[in-house]
DNA sequence: AGCACGCCGACT
DNA sequence: GTCGGCGTGCTC
């Protein structure tokens, strides 16, 4: 029997299965999904196997060497669903399996120098028998710290000394020592008399076990009691505790206790949209549903109640959210209602926790996953309904290879098992607004809140007119009014500004000069508690200059304003004010996001000054004011979505406000009040943005009226990148239709990064059926050029940024 | 990714 | 003459 394996090796060329053959005594065990270690090119790695055949026609076929998984971690529908995403996103097959599994199953390697069978360490050199120490086996990397590369050599080539490649999990499933009683109390009784009476520990723990026969953990044993566990080893020893090993998840909840909650009422609409969904779970129908609902109206519960059905029917469930709208409040939601049915998954949890999380989904032992992106992998078997909560989410969209968006994965898998996919929005992408409206997804609407509040009063401050009357503060009169009002009246205010830092650019008066990044095509921003200018794409940082670089004058001024100086400014403001940061710099450690917004949350400030992160998902009875500092922010940069960006942020922040009993009130300070997407975001009329900037779309020939994809070159020489992007465009041009349209090539909005050069090529098409197989030709071409030349292709389906 | 194979410069 | 530099190509 031979097996197809993809090996984990990320490259054009291994970018196809090699075929082993399966020793006789495993042809039981290797089945399709499982991995396996195999020797490739003199050393050993970890590999996939996809398949099982009789047979090759590759001679000489090398054996599996050993086996890590005793059930499959992908199931046939997770393997086809792979190479849909390999072809689809155009990447490796092997990087899309590892996109849809944990870390934690990614090989790990070693390479060690081992002593040949049979061998002693005494017969070799004082040198080696040093390094040994009596093991017989030592890493590749102590040994070539100690011993010069010469002798190790000749030993190797002689063979004194082997190389032993060892491919194992990279993290190991948690495992505690469970002891349990195997004598009855009459013998513990009798070997209490018996024992010496200074043999404190032992009475000590004699003493316990009679009292507390039933199994406890070795540590807590040892805790409670205070004993070291030589004691306990003795008593293992002696027969009178039996030690076994049992599997533990680590449990990033275990100090927190949810409260049970259960159904609320819902209203009509609600209740409407609950029964077109439960339906299509009930026929098993593949159905997509819009959820268009406004802040505030209750879309979360019809998510639970939905699930709920699906769990009745003994089904699964995989609700998506956005990565920064995991907050505790949604976690607790679901905790609440579905308990220990449900698993969570995001970016704080360490690797161990995912893999744990991941296990008690492929266990079965979860019917319900909460999670990122990648939560759209979970390998339930029989799946009633996949959510995706803020559809239009960006973070939906993977910006590193395999570069896919979660909606088109949610809907592959939802046609395999046949079941509703619903996206839920109060501001849904213009790409799913106008599949609704084409009547490719069913639109459900929420439009009003639930039991009937207002929505939140929205007036937009002209900034050109606070200058004119004198004002040069950040802050316009009316916005501080109300901050000090609500300060006095102790309710909550948000504060949004969407650009962290400090000041947005340094710049010298005189010359004219923008200090910017040397290794990136940006300018640095300055941020003021660590003093210095910093690189928002590479991390780079420099001190602040004192003099200008170039025309040495010391006239350097601050531009632009950032979430650090605003912060400065509220202090100078509203001295007693209390107030809460939260960008990306604050919100760095673990667990320091769920931190900030629960100590916001029990009152402990009065502003929360945020960047986009707090946009969404926080619901706070006591928020009653919400302002945006300079909603023109995301409007001027160079992306044909800036004005949809733009109109969903300033909707989402705004429906912070008055969601509970007082009622909400935004401010919006911007220097072009009279744009479109600020003036229909202002009186919340998706509708009218959504027909104005299609309009503006199909003007344009932008998504969702063309398909795009996005090539990008990128190589530390410049020429490399455009000869390689320039190839790449006569390709496309040769193999597409006169009806695609190519842009470029041209250098890419920020033209370097990271010290590479980079130039893109954007397509604009309705309908290229060569263009996939186009895509991957020029990534076959490119193959094993790109560790020579360094030049890298990437290639983008469906840009999300154009950077 | 590694490792071997292969073809040109500074050395016992 | 050789040791070794890293360019190129292959790994079932």
């Amino acid at each position: 029997m031979i097996a197809e394996i993809f090996v984990e090796l990320p490259t054009q060329q291994t970018n196809k299965p090699f075929d082993y053959a399966i020793p006789e005594e495993w042809h039981d065990l290797i089945c399709p999904g499982i991995r396996v270690a195999v020797p490739f090119g003199g050393r050993k790695l970890l590999g996939f196997v996809t398949k099982i055949k009789a047979n090759s026609d590759v001679k000489n076929l090398k054996e599996i060497d050993h086996i890590l998984d005793l059930e499959p971690v992908l199931n046939k529908e997770l393997l086809v669903l792979g190479e849909w995403l390999a072809t689809h996103t155009v990447c490796y097959t092997i990087a899309a399996y590892q996109a849809m599994l944990p870390a934690a199953l990614k090989g790990k390697y070693e390479k060690r120098i081992t002593l040949p069978e049979g061998r002693s360490v005494a017969e070799y050199s004082e040198n080696m028998q040093q390094l040994f120490c009596n093991r017989i086996s030592i890493s590749w990397d102590e040994a070539i710290a100690v011993v010069n590369m010469k002798e190790l050599k000749t030993a190797l080539a002689n063979g004194d000394l082997e190389i032993a490649f060892q491919v194992e999990d990279k993290i190991k499933v948690k495992t505690e020592r469970v002891l349990s009683l195997v004598q009855t109390q009459t013998q513990l009784k009798e070997l209490l008399d018996s024992t010496r009476k200074n043999a404190n520990n032992q009475i000590k723990l004699l003493q316990f076990l009679i009292d507390n026969p039933a199994e406890i953990t070795a540590t807590e044993l040892m805790n409670q009691l205070s004993i070291p566990n030589d004691v306990i080893k003795k008593f293992i020893d002696q027969g009178i505790l039996l030690a076994k090993q049992v599997e533990l998840y680590r449990d990033p909840f275990a100090m927190t206790s949810f409260e049970k909650t259960t159904h609320m009422t819902l209203t009509a609409a609600q209740e409407a949209a609950f029964d077109s969904i439960a339906k299509a779970i009930e026929d098993e129908t593949h159905e997509n549903f819009l959820l268009f609902g406004v802040t505030g109206s209750g879309k979360t519960e019809v998510y639970l109640q939905t699930i709920d059905q699906a769990i009745q029917q003994e089904k699964q469930a995989i609700m998506l959210v956005p990565e920064i709208s995991l907050t505790p409040q949604m976690v607790t939601r679901f905790k609440g209602r579905f308990g220990e049915r449900v698993a969570v998954l995001h970016s704080g949890l360490s690797n161990g926790e995912k893999y744990d999380e991941w296990r008690k989904i492929i266990r079965g032992e979860v019917s319900v996953v909460v999670g990122a992106r990648s939560a759209i992998y979970a390998p339930f078997q029989n799946l009633g309904m996949i959510i995706i909560d803020e559809e239009h989410e960006g973070t939906y969209k993977q910006e590193e290879s395999p570069r896919y968006h979660a909606r088109d994965v949610a809907i592959k898998r939802a046609e395999h098992h046949k079941c509703p996919v619903v996206m839920g929005s109060a501001t849904p992408s213009l790409e799913s607004f106008a599949r609704a409206k084409k009547g490719v997804y069913t639109l459900l609407n929420l439009n009003e809140r639930i039991n009937q509040r207002a929505m939140p009063t929205v007036s937009v401050v002209d900034m050109r007119e606070e200058l004119r009357m004198g004002n040069r503060s950040m802050f316009s009169r009316e916005l501080s009014e109300k901050i000090s009002d609500r300060l006095l009246k102790k309710e909550q205010i948000v504060l949004l500004l969407n650009r962290r830092g400090h000041s947005s650019f340094i710049m010298c008066r005189d010359c004219g000069l923008v200090v910017q990044c040397p290794q990136c095509d940006v300018s640095l921003t300055y941020h003021r508690t660590s003093n210095q200018l910093k690189c928002h794409y590479c991390g780079y940082e420099t001190n602040v200059p004192r003099l200008c670089p170039t025309c040495n004058s010391d006239h350097i001024r601050f531009f632009g304003t950032g979430t650090q100086k605003v912060e400065e400014e509220i202090a100078k403001l509203f001295p007693k004010a209390r107030v809460i940061r939260m960008d990306v710099d604050t919100t760095r450690g673990k667990g320091a996001h769920e931190r900030l917004l629960k100590q916001f949350g029990d009152g402990d400030a009065d502003i929360l000054l945020g960047t986009q992160m707090i946009a969404k998902g926080l619901d706070y009875p006591n928020i009653t004011l919400v302002g945006v500092l300079a909603a023109d922010t995301s409007l001027h940069i160079a992306d044909f979505r800036a004005s949809e960006k733009t109109f969903q942020l300033l909707t989402q922040v705004s429906g912070r406000a008055g969601r509970h009993l007082l009622e909400g009130e935004v401010v919006v300070q911007t220097y072009t009040p009279e744009h479109y997407s600020i003036e229909l975001a202002a009186s919340q009329d998706f509708e009218s943005f959504y027909d104005r900037e299609m309009m503006v779309r199909r003007n344009t020939a932008f998504s969702p009226y063309y398909f795009m994809t996005l090539i990008t070159a990128s190589s530390e020489d410049q020429f490399t990148a455009i000869e390689e992007i320039r190839r790449a465009a006569i390709m496309l041009k040769d193999g597409l239709s006169k009806q695609a349209i190519i842009f470029g090539p041209t250098p890419s909005p920020i033209a370097k990064i990271n010290n590479r050069y980079r130039f893109q090529c954007l397509i604009k098409y309705k309908n290229e059926p060569n263009l996939l197989e186009i895509l991957h030709q020029l990534n076959e071409n490119l193959g094993a050029k790109t560790a020579k030349s360094g030049v890298y292709l990437s290639i983008d389906m469906n840009p999300n940024m154009m950077m």
